[in-house]
DNA sequence: CTAAATTTGACCAGCGCTGTCATCTTGGCT
DNA sequence: AGCCAAGATGACAGCGCTGGTCAAATTTAG
């Protein structure tokens, strides 16, 4: 039925051996041979069944993805990502949604990868933040790959990847300010996710840049819901001088922000201009729909599973295994921001 | 490090292959020798391999899911509920996100699961109601289950789990009657969705049953969207005499119709009531929070498994295998929904 | 108490692949 | 040409389990 390892030596005119040292990337092969080998792989659509490799390697060929995030969006996306990464280089992904906040987390890290023989892990926020995990993980010899708010790869740490989040949000600051607005109010995220504090410092560097100041009263602390939102558009809108324009530290806070103004019937933008972060579907299922920033959640997903991969295998070049992808989400502008609030003034 | 089956034998006293005798539920095997074999998996906390298992068995034991639907909410919690059972039975969850409108949509899901040697797959809407898709997997022999919109079980098809939409629409209609509501709309999801004429079904069946009648005017065509909720509801409020309620057949649709009902300045629920269905994460985030219809998905998804793996197992319970779980959403009564708006007629 | 039926174990092959180690090539050197 | 080391390739065992066969042990029924 489906071709083995047996149909493709005997296709190629090699032994077994030989085509799982090419199926591996191992060296001592010469060229002629490992075209050979390919040729014959490609004709017969092989595909190395997962079960013996794992059976017979102390390698495994599955990787692991753990999630705990509000955002159904943001893990559908991330999915996709890794397992596109993953087909294409002939790993499984299993996925183990769980809560990041119990106490046995790291336990129950270990006992996943211990159990699922993983080969490496995929840690997105909260996970990629929590140090103990990350020691449990090393001290266990198992690859992981981070992906976290920041901008300038470290040269100690070789398995991350970054989203700068702090350019993007002085990109979306600094479109603001274009427009003319001064009075710029910031609704922040969790606390805990150091995405949070990445955007606020872009947010204060763009307007100190701009020869302006930050106001206090005009920084919200809050977290990543829409609930958030609601109540940091709330404090601002009572204040006695109301900012202009709102940057909410993701799509769903801005969402909240959005419709207490509504609610108030405070007219966006005419009287106030919002903007998210993230681009998730949400921003473009609001009224206006929001400015934001576009953060490829699949595209990143995928560069962390190749650099898992990079890791994993044996023989890879290891000049590219330094290589810390660096993300900047792209400014998007919709009509949930514009200049008119700021000339009325 | 991990336990094998060896270890399992020695610990009981047994050979190993009385133990795959009990792991693979196989007959005759003696009550006594079950349990104590039962007692030393548990101690050792013994999980067969699963990569040996596949490569020995011509069975497999991992299932897939395929998706393809815009709503993330829904997605994840099919998961959740499809982990834990796989996690309690064993097997392994494939994910396969795909487009269910390609033309090819077949081979692929023939292609993933031979490659994948799949045990059985989980079917969702729109795969669910595809019946080329069904009538390969049966040529294939490969067992499925399907997840659909109906309330009577069919004495010749076995692999359902059963959402009675039209129950659970009967009685979102029979809330609004009971509050006094006479004019009642209607937002349809997509045609495609048997879910979508279920729930039309009821609603109607609801008003008849009261013996008042449907104003055909009052039931608008669209499709699972917010911008269908917000046309839908345009449409409505444009009409000279204007619905007091709206029952829209999903929560994203409700939140579209509150969306312009906001926007028009109709207040909820003083003026117009809106119900939902599906009790998403999405009805708790608008406002007025949505009266709706409670799915629970996880169960559901939980529950199709367990089918599953039933009629996987070879030595299953023939009697077990004909029951056709039946789920009936229950109705979740929140802000939008009062009597005010027919009390002021 | 015996014959029949049931339960269990010993043993083997083999799933498709990798790891180890032995063997065969190759090319550089004298 | 002859020799040797390094490089390329192959033979073979074994990963943990299932499925089959058959014989031995045990239970059950008559």
């Amino acid at each position: 039925m489906k071709a083995t390892i047996n149909d493709v030596a005997k296709h190629a005119g090699v032994s077994i051996k030989t085509v799982s040292r090419v199926m591996n990337n191992e060296p001592s092969v010469r060229q002629d041979t490992h075209e050979k080998v390919m040729a014959a792989i490609n004709e017969l659509q092989y595909q190395p069944n997962s079960a013996a490799r794992n059976l017979a390697s102390t390698r495994s060929y599955s990787i692991g993805y753990i999630y705990d995030n509000p955002n159904a969006y943001y893990i559908i996306d991330m999915q996709k990502g890794l397992l596109d990464s993953c087909k294409k280089h002939g790993y499984e992904l299993l996925i183990h949604p769980t809560n990041a906040k119990s106490p046995g987390i790291v336990d129950e890290v270990k006992e996943l990868v211990n159990k699922s023989r993983l080969a490496g892990l995929i840690l997105t926020p909260p996970f990629s933040e929590m140090p103990h995990i990350a020691a449990a993980l090393e001290e266990m010899k198992v690859d992981f790959v981070r992906i976290i708010s920041g901008s300038t790869p470290s040269p100690t740490v070789n398995n991350c990847v970054l989203i700068d989040d702090f350019t993007a949000a002085f990109k979306i600051t600094n479109h603001l300010l274009e427009l003319g607005h001064t009075d710029i109010a910031f609704l922040c995220g969790d606390e805990e996710h150091s995405s949070s504090g990445e955007r606020l410092a872009g947010f204060k560097a763009a307007i100190t840049k701009r020869g302006l100041h930050t106001n206090p009263k005009y920084i919200v602390p809050g977290h990543y819901s829409f609930e958030s939102g609601v109540e940091g558009a709330k404090k601002l809108m009572a204040l006695p001088q109301r900012p202009t324009a709102i940057f909410a530290c993701n799509d769903e806070i801005a969402a909240g922000a959005l419709f207490h103004a509504r609610l108030m019937n405070i007219q966006i933008p005419e009287q106030l201009s919002i903007a998210g972060f993230e681009n998730s579907p949400f921003s473009r299922q609001t009224w206006p729909p929001l400015t934001t920033a576009h953060q490829p959640n699949s595209t990143i997903a995928a560069q962390a599973a190749e650099l898992l991969f990079k890791h994993t295998r044996p023989n890879a070049n290891k000049a590219q295994i330094h290589a810390q992808p660096v993300f900047i989400p792209e400014l998007v502008v919709r009509e949930s921001t514009s200049a008119q609030a700021c000339q009325k003034k």
